[in-house]
DNA sequence: CGAAAGAAGTGATATATGTCAATTAAATAT
DNA sequence: ATATTTAATTGACATATATCACTTCTTTCG
């Protein structure tokens, strides 16, 4: 995880967006000095499902959640937010409302760029549009992913493939700080949090993981990889 | 539906897709000039999830499945494609590779367009560009909204909203052909064949639809929109 | 520090949904 | 048309998973 640290400008940024490196010079600068910061507390919504997609958002430090509220406001939390990553979900482009909501898990630094600004680039620059939906389009294979592994998968393999994404993804190490509380981590696994303590303490059993309050150890990777394909 | 007949040229073709409008005369002439037609059967494979993925299609008259080939080879079916609609899949822009199969339903005729010349005109036409970007964004959208209908709805709701899906946006009309056995309607809600049978047969015990073997009326369509809701 | 609030963990119980094994009805091929 | 295959339907039963009602930890905050 990237710590706090001021934020001088997008030239050099460390965190930027990938697809920053298909704009000039000049292009870069534009979006240098039409972006805003800002910078969220745990809990703090970022960006709210519903309301009108002005901006882009990227993480300059931080985690937070994305997460879809779905029916009697019930939470499907989709994934999680990190710095590098774009976050624009599909609804901006078709309806100009965002799709999705974010929320800070952790402290969260931001930049806001405007989606105009960002329509100018595609319109201007091939390899930039090109980009977007090279972004896009993986974005939206992990939904596809997602979709079978959540219908076909039983839950042993959806909470053991959540725990793969943290360990491999978020924060490569076999050891971190488990960031959702088990009711999180049912809304991205769709179980209730009663059946992720119990799921997490079989695992345990089986000297799969060492499950701590707050701290998750996998002792079994193999092993783990394997309950999550199987399902 | 739209019936079969000779396709003579993409210029004036009435079952273009949308973002076609977009083109010039020479771009679209430089389709017509390298596209493919092909004839499917019923049951006929068009698209092979996993395999090199060098062009999109088009179908210029009848209905495919789009499905997911998951764990166990078990199917999970996205959607239908249909005349204007273009098929090209997430992961193409990826890793080249299809990221689902698509087979016909009914006779299927198709004009395949290779990937490059897409490419090529997403280069060179920015408006093109942005429709791209738009279509594939409200794919994912719709993804995005089946995936919270899987995962919070329960069976009735499933049921209700696939039906709502076939009258609304495929056949336009409150009485149509399943198209889909009861298998593969099991396969786009995830649930087992039975139970789609038993939830179809207590949707027309309580006055909703009329569901004879292979042909849907719906009956009460507002309480059918409201099962599709509540979930 | 100690109290209050919020998570986590547990056991009992309820329920939605899947599986299995037959039976019947339709569609297709001979 | 009749035989054969394929799909739909049915009922009994199994099971994964949710819900409820507490208890027990952690963390936070006065």
């Amino acid at each position: 995880m990237i710590g706090e640290r001021p934020i001088h400008s997008c030239e050099n940024c460390i965190v930027a967006w990938k697809n920053f490196s298909t704009l000039t010079n000049d292009e870069l600068k534009l979006i240098n000095e039409n972006r805003y910061e800002a910078t969220f507390k745990p809990g703090e919504i970022i960006l709210k499902q519903g309301s009108p997609a002005t901006s882009a958002v990227f993480l300059a430090s931080g985690i937070a959640k994305i997460y879809i509220e779905g029916l009697d406001s019930k939470n499907f939390i989709l994934g999680m937010a990190l710095p590098t990553n774009l976050i624009l979900g599909p609804g901006v482009h078709v309806m100009h409302r965002h799709s999705y909501s974010v929320a800070a898990l952790t402290i969260v630094q931001t930049c806001f760029i405007s989606f105009e600004l960002i329509n100018q680039l595609i319109a201007q620059n091939t390899a930039f549009a090109l980009g977007m939906l090279e972004d896009l389009s993986l974005k939206s294979y992990t939904v596809h992913n997602k979709l079978v592994s959540l219908t076909q998968k039983k839950m042993p393999g959806r909470i053991a493939e959540a725990l793969l994404m943290f360990s491999d993804t978020i924060f490569r190490s076999d050891e971190f700080e488990m960031i959702l509380s088990r009711q999180e981590l049912g809304e991205m696994t769709n179980m209730a949090k009663e059946s992720v303590v119990r799921i997490l303490k079989e695992l345990e059993g089986t000297g799969v993981i060492d499950a701590g309050y707050s701290r998750i150890k996998i002792i079994d990777k193999e092993k783990l990889r394997l309950i999550s394909e199987r399902g």
